[in-house]
RNA sequence: GGCCCGUUCGUCUAAGGGUUAGGACACCACCCUUUCACGGUGGUGAUACGAGUUCGAAUCUCGUACGGGCUACCA
């Protein structure tokens, strides 16, 4: 990691360097597991933004090595979810590219000649353990043979490796024999006693490492497959990537990772590296589990295991606006250092800088995204949610036919959905009379006095010559006021007749909407009822 | 246990040695509105603790406490 004159340790100074002298290339690699959480998400969202921000190239590799953890279905949901936030990749299994292949699975014979070359230069071993052996190693140091809090675990590292059966401890002719016999076995990093690994996080600054503390990590598996370690550093390399951005649970393994660098390609060529700070739930790093128990979506799609056939509901099904869901998602570890907290995408593309990622985690405020997601609601207009609502109204049994109505319901009540389902009590009313009235609401004051003036109004709207808010409102008001009732005291009833309960925009608004026909209609209907 | 990362209102955060420690969500009050919201005005509310450096520390250093992550032939 060095400047153009090589002379100046500067962080800053080397950072854009490197942006001058290489093309931008992040990649983001999710493991075919199950559905894409929050965490995963924003990490997207953060490689988008910063290679979009350099006009660089955003490449997604799917890590798809754990066979037994692998779930038919996953790929596509994690393709879906990138579509539906707007943050598809430039290269990847959907899309193509000249780095492929693009499934860690299909590149499986590519991994192992890099760590035959490790063993070569002696910076790595074969090794022969059995899971029993590895087990009695781990249980061997136990004080008194007994596994406590304190001490349970114990590494495959320096301290053990030459008790343990690997081409190190074997005759070399003993470990040919093993590998010609087709002896199962991995290949494991050798970790260097005493040195430091260290390198500068975008976000953290320099973080360093003593290897004699960090255990031999297996490569290669024993079926062939790499494991992270050996395939992220590979990749990285033959995909030309140079920015790496991960979450924080990474930052432990990242002097393995230094170290694969050091003896495969060079420290040189190693991209620049920042870690992500978790998201947190309620109690602790956000799970599946939080979803459930204090009722927010944690995914960002819906996800139905089709192992356990259990479904996990996600912020688009919830109601979410992609554009809300993103610019949460932005907010959480990250501001420009101004008070603006709704962004575009190509905003935050404009905007978006590493060095302002916190460093700290963050808690997920459901409350918070809701307000988000009102805000896309306020600030978008007509014709951006005609189909959603469209949709979300026929899922519920109506079907709009006048589409001046519909666009001048969206109109009125948008402004107080907070979450797209709310469209369909809000302006259901508009297009299907209502099937049940809050009586209790208007039968403890209705009196004839009230019966006569409705029915009166309603011979005085069947006459109108105006029909428009104003002219509802005056003529409504000066006929109260001639029978001596109070405005404001007819109006929840004309409500109630109009939507059937306590809500909605403001009632002469939804008799203009509803015109002269449907409003005498529902009043007459609603007379009956109150007798 | 070991290693690593972190710690400003309840939550997300601003402040890069000098601010009455600012904003947003939530909450409370008032205004607007005789529905519910939106909107407007105001309010409650934070630098984890202890040392050190300094004329001056939320900010730099050290220690302590607390929180989180990792410690798999998972990613």
């Amino acid at each position: 990691m060095s400047c153009l004159l090589g002379l100046v340790p500067c962080p800053i100074i080397n950072y854009l360097c490197s942006l001058m002298s290489k093309r931008v290339r992040v990649r983001f690699a999710p493991s075919p597991t199950g559905g894409l959480h929050l965490g995963g998400v924003r990490t997207v969202l953060y490689n988008y933004l910063f290679a979009k921000k350099y006009n660089g190239d955003f490449l997604v590799r799917v890590e798809d090595t754990d066979q037994s953890r692998y779930v038919a279905g996953a790929e596509k949901y994690i393709f879906d979810t990138l579509k539906w936030c707007g943050l598809e990749p430039d290269e990847s299994v959907e899309h193509g590219g000249e780095y492929g292949p693009y499934r860690q699975s299909e590149r499986k014979a590519g991994y192992r000649p890099y760590a035959e070359q490790l063993i070569k230069d002696g910076h790595a071993y074969y090794a022969f353990d059995t899971p029993e052996e590895l087990e009695k190693m781990r249980q061997a140091p136990i004080v008194n043979g007994v596994k406590t809090e304190q001490n349970h675990s114990h590494q495959y590292d320096h301290t053990v490796r030459l008790k343990m059966r690997n081409s190190l401890t074997l005759p070399t002719e003993e470990t040919n024999a093993l590998l010609a016999a087709g002896t199962k076995h991995v290949i494991r990093i050798k970790m260097p006693e005493n040195e430091t690994a260290s390198f500068t996080d975008m976000i953290r600054g320099e973080v360093s490492f003593d290897t004699s503390l960090v255990d031999d990590k297996v490569l290669l598996k024993a079926d062939g497959m790499p494991t992270y370690h050996l395939a992220v550093v590979v990749d990285d390399y033959l995909m030309k990537i140079s920015h790496a951005f991960r979450g924080e649970e990474w930052l432990p393994s990242a002097p393995v990772h230094i170290l694969l660098w050091k003896y495969l390609f060079g420290l040189e060529h190693m991209p620049q590296w920042a870690h992500f700070p978790l998201i947190l739930g309620p109690t602790g790093k956000l799970s599946k589990r939080d979803g459930s128990k204090y009722g927010f979506p944690v995914f960002a799609m819906n996800w139905n295991d089709p192992n356990t056939n259990e479904l996990t509901e996600g912020f688009k099904e919830k109601g979410f606006l992609p554009e809300a869901f993103i610019n949460l998602l932005a907010l959480l570890g990250w501001n420009d250092g101004t008070e603006q907290e709704i962004f575009t995408k190509e905003e935050l593309i404009e905007k978006f800088s590493m060095e302002r990622v916190h460093s700290a985690g963050a808690k997920f405020d459901y409350e918070k995204a809701k307000w988000f997601n009102h805000e896309w609601l306020k600030k978008f207009d007509v014709p951006d949610l005609r189909f959603e609502v469209k949709r979300l109204l026929k899922q519920n049994g109506i079907t709009v036919s006048d589409n001046v109505l519909f666009d001048n319901v969206i109109e009125a009540v948008k402004d107080r959905c907070v979450l797209l389902p709310d469209f369909v009590q809000q302006s259901s009313f508009f297009f299907k009379a209502p099937e049940t009235l809050d009586i209790e609401a208007v039968k403890p004051k209705w009196n004839d006095d009230k019966k006569n003036f409705f029915i009166a109004y309603m011979e005085k709207l069947a006459s109108a010559t105006e029909w428009n808010v104003l002219a509802l409102e005056n003529s409504f008001k000066e006929l109260a006021t001639g029978k001596g009732i109070k405005p404001g005291e007819l109006q929840l009833p004309f409500r109630i007749m109009l939507v059937g309960g306590k809500f909605g925009p403001p009632v002469f608004k939804i008799a203009e909407l509803l015109g002269v026909k449907e409003t005498i209609a529902r009043i007459q209907t609603a007379i009956n009822l109150f007798g």
